[in-house]
RNA sequence: GGGAGCAUAGCUCAGCUGGGAGAGCAUCUGCCUUACAAGCAGGGGGUCAUAGGUUCGAGCCCUAUUGUUCCCACCA
């Protein structure tokens, strides 16, 4: 086949991608003579459309997958999508609303049908966005977190969790989303500070003219109000513990009580306790035995026991109460107040700490173990860094409130008696109850949290709670790949889940990356407008260009920048691949290639696979530590500079000759050095790497199902290795030296040399003067034999004169000299400054010594020679 | 209030366990050299934030300072 001048992606990633798909590349088999590699993917929403943190996120899921593949794993990346019960609810309602319904009008069923519908067009949709990824997902055993496996899995845990006592039932304060009228667990809340007051108010003492002033940033929570706390050892209030308080508004009595929770030097040393709507409240209420009143609705609205507000939303209630205090003289002041608001992760909406009845996973003994496999390294993080965050959470946890209000989810397995009372939790459905018989049980409205179902993922996807092959092959898991800002909402509920369903972790490794962020370093978001399509990326430039440009030197665990430049730049790397392999191809056609270890390797065919040896062992070794970035980097320098800069421009002297057999052997060095070149980078960039290799002759099967490079010590012939960078020296001080001058690289010269190492140098000539444009190359044994005025340059272990007759200017020339003079004198300086260091040679190793007096004497030489050359131009 | 990261060339960033400062982009010079102008060759450009310390030796380790980003907590 012919390959196109130009890299153009979009011909072939489709069809590559079924073909793989079709022949069933991507399905993992449980066999016993492999050992196996499992990455569960994090599952997408399916309201989600692909986004820049996706394409990361797979992007590396699917190198290490593949790079494991190669190796002879047999490994599972087993892909899915999440029910996203919140996003997804929110997403529907919106959509109802357009159409004028609610939910209450069409009712649960009705509801639940619409979500599956959407379900089937959505989470479908960003499963084919991941396709053109690249993806190598067994998608075979394509789960999602509702389907009947997880939702068997959900079902078990809540009733193991429950029988456990680890479930339990309860009046807590929570945060209440007002918008979404649900329960919120704390890692669902986000703070955003706002310009506030505090207002102070005064509630009368019983029974005297005097007043006690509080301060709060919520007056219309007062309605609620049980009590007033000082600090037990705050003077000024001493007397006033324990004596009644009229409150306001409502003239209801309310006690003042003591408890270390009160700041003294905060607002006024006096805090109103609103038990039913402040969490710290709450803690004192429970300590002083006070009443909960609860005076907001589900809705925001105050209720019924807010007396004359019953119905204001907050905000308004709070205008109001606070206008009706002044009027009543009980407003002392207010002042600006910059505090934390806390706001559902989902829309936005600010939340309301509010009393009510939900289920919770009791943490502390599920933590415990959690924490200590982290501890103990059973489980990594990488970079390590990101454990500290895993331990602070962990450590400081509270219980999961894990009930939401919501229909789309996992609807909670606790059926009520309606007669008796009894709470039933089962496994199946219940209709009648266990206790009294009776046929009159309801379950439970609510549905549980998302990432309720998510922390059972590893192994709720392998198919627990049955021991399946799956389950007994591929769990653990290898690695989990996720960037930073889920670690508690997923990484750390999958963990003391994995131990505690399973008795076994997760995962070995997690993998923590960045987010992706723009060019400017902003976060990509919505309301900013600045997202990148990663979609419409892939259809410009192709995935591979996208996957290039989001890893390539990236550190990992940094969050990285997005820009149109990286973009050029990759597409400029995959050109430079499609191009460099054309070449290739173009050279091979008609040959009968030999396996190398047939060939007479020349020395650049020894030097350049070398230097894909050491790129083999470099790129393994990055990948192995997670280093993806790095392993990418140094691919990059390997084909950009030795593959194409240099070997490819070595061979062609003896491609463009005549000596049939040379051209045989260098063509095929130039074959085996692609395609072990592309093996290393199919990983990161899969297809174009198949499409070149199904073009290669000889080749066989996919490049995906081939074996990753090995490093073979045998392959690195140091010696040659220093003989061709001797020669690569000698080429660059001619191109140096023409351009110096302005004399066109074109211009052909002559090269006379002055050396010991006649060997290199007659070895080297063919490659010197197709590379540098010499046109012919002779020893001399002093400089005054030449006749001509010459430009000199002295190296280690030679001596350059290149005759440039007219181009010459002595003063420049001179110039020039004093220049490199300068610059060895610096290196001369420096080896010798060490070496006159008596720490230095009593306590570096001695390698170390015995390498900079070799150099110190190799530039004392260099040094010689070049004065010598400028004392013959004065 | 607690914690973490970052600070290296004009820009974006690499720099492994301490042993002669790197890349890409940008810039300048010269090249349409039969794989690639999405290219080739050559050049310029850095007190590695600041101040101390450890060491024979510090971009790298320690301490402090400054700037910056983020996470957690949530004094009403």
């Amino acid at each position: 086949m012919e390959m196109s001048k130009t890299y153009n992606p979009i011909e072939f990633e489709k069809r590559i991608y079924s073909d793989w798909e079709n022949s069933g590349c991507f399905t993992a088999k449980v066999d016993k003579n492999k050992l196996p590699f499992t990455i569960v993917i994090p599952p997408p929403n399916i309201t989600g459309q692909l986004h820049m943190g996706h394409a990361l996120n797979d992007t590396l899921q699917d190198t290490l997958i593949r790079f494991k593949r190669m190796q002879g794993y047999s490994a599972l990346w087993l892909p899915g999508t999440d029910h996203a019960s919140i996003a997804t609810e929110v997403k529907i309602v919106e959509q109802m609303a357009s159409e004028g319904l609610t939910k209450k009008d069409i009712g649960r069923d009705g509801f639940l049908e619409r979500a599956w519908k959407w379900k089937e067009k959505y989470g479908g949709r960003i499963v084919e966005q991941l396709k053109s990824m690249g993806v190598s997902c067994d998608w075979s055993r394509l789960a999602f977190t509702m389907d009947e496996k997880c939702s068997k899995a959900v079902k078990e845990v809540f009733v193991n969790l429950y029988n456990k006592g680890l479930i339990y039932q309860g009046d807590r304060i929570i945060n209440w989303c007002p918008d979404c009228k649900t329960a919120l667990s704390d890692a669902e809340v986000e703070y955003v500070e706002k310009d506030s007051f505090l207002w102070y108010i005064k509630y009368p003492v019983k029974d005297s003219d005097e007043y006690l002033v509080v301060a709060t940033t919520r007056p219309e929570t007062m309605l609620g109000d049980t009590a007033v706390a000082v600090n037990p050892k705050d003077k000024r209030f001493a007397n006033l513990i324990g004596k009644m308080l009229v409150l306001p508004l409502i003239n209801k009595e309310i006690p003042v009580v003591a408890d270390e929770y009160v700041e003294m030097d905060f607002g006024t040393g006096a805090v109103k306790i609103t038990p039913a709507h402040d969490p710290n409240d709450f803690e004192v209420g429970l300590r002083h035995n006070l009443e909960v009143i609860r005076v907001m609705n589900d809705d925001g609205t105050m209720n019924e026991l807010a007396g004359e507000y019953n119905g204001l939303p907050s905000l308004e209630a709070r205008e109001k109460i606070v206008e009706d205090l002044k009027a009543l003289g009980l407003l002392e002041k207010i002042e600006p107040l910059k505090h934390n608001v806390g706001h559902c992760y989902r829309c936005h909406h600010q939340v309301e700490p509010i009393v009510s009845k939900q289920w919770f996973v009791k943490m502390e003994p599920l933590a415990k173990p959690a924490i200590d496999v982290v501890r103990k390294k059973s489980i990594t993080f990488s970079p390590n860094r990101f454990s500290k965050i895993y331990f602070n959470w962990m450590e400081n946890i509270k219980d999961w409130c894990i009930s939401r209000q919501l229909w789309w989810g996992h609807r909670i397995p606790a059926y009520y008696c309606q007669d008796c009372g009894e709470t039933i939790v089962s496994k199946e459905d219940v209709k009648v109850c266990t206790k009294c018989g009776s046929t009159n049980v309801k379950q439970d409205e609510d549905v549980l949290d998302t990432w309720f179902s998510s922390a059972l993922w590893p192994f709720s996807t392998l198919g627990y709670p049955d021991m399946t092959e799956d389950l007994k092959y591929f769990y653990p898991t290898d690695v989990l790949v996720t960037a930073y800002d889920i670690i508690f909402f997923w990484v750390a509920r999958m963990i003391f889940s994995g131990i505690e369903h399973m008795g076994r972790i997760p995962f070995k490794d997690v993998l923590i990356h960045g987010i992706v962020r723009d060019s400017q370093g902003r976060k990509m978001s919505k309301s900013l407008g600045n997202g990148i399509d990663p979609l419409e990326i892939i259809d410009k430039h192709g995935a591979d260009t996208l996957r290039f440009s989001l890893m390539n030197g990236v550190a990992a665990g940094s969050d990285t920048r997005f820009s149109d430049e990286k973009i050029e730049g990759s597409r400029n790397f995959m050109n430079k691949i499609w191009n460099a392999s054309r070449f290739v191809l173009m050279n091979a056609e008609g040959k009968k290639l030999r396996s190398i270890d047939k060939c007479d390797l020349t020395i650049v065919d020894k030097w350049i696979i070398s230097r894909l040896n050491k790129t083999i062992r470099n790129v393994t070794t990055k990948m192995e530590k997670f280093e993806m970035g790095l392993a990418l980097s140094s691919l990059y320098d390997f084909v950009w500079s030795d593959f194409c800069d240099w070997y490819i421009e070595l061979t062609k002297p003896v491609l463009y000759g005549n000596d049939e057999n040379k051209i045989i052997n260098t063509v095929s060095v130039l074959v085996h050095v692609l395609t072990e070149t592309l093996k290393l980078l199919h990983p990161f960039v899969p297809f174009i790497t198949e499409e070149i290799y199904q073009n290669i002759p000889k080749t066989k099967g996919k490049i995906m199902l081939s074996e990753f490079p090995r490093y073979n010590t045998k392959n690195n012939f140091s010696r040659y290795v220093a003989r061709v960078e001797d020669i690569m020296g000698i080429i660059k001080t001619v191109r140096n030296i023409k351009a110096t001058v302005k004399a066109p690289p074109s211009k052909k010269v002559k090269l006379y040399v002055k050396t010991n190492e006649k060997t290199t140098i007659k070895q080297g000539a063919i490659y010197i003067e197709k590379l540098a444009n010499v046109s012919g190359i002779e020893f001399i044994e002093d400089k005054a034999q030449l006749t001509e005025k010459t430009m000199s340059q002295v190296l280690d272990g030679f001596e350059i004169y290149i005759p440039l007759g007219e181009l010459v200017d002595t003063d420049k020339e001179i110039e020039r000299l004093n220049g490199e003079i300068k610059k060895v004198e610096q290196e001369i300086a420096r080896a010798s400054g060490k070496l006159s260091n008596a720490g230095f040679l009593a306590k570096a190793p001695k390698n170390l010594v015995n390498e900079e007096r070799e150099k110190l004497n190799s530039y004392l030489e260099i040094r010689s020679k070049l004065e010598k050359e400028l004392k013959e131009l004065m």
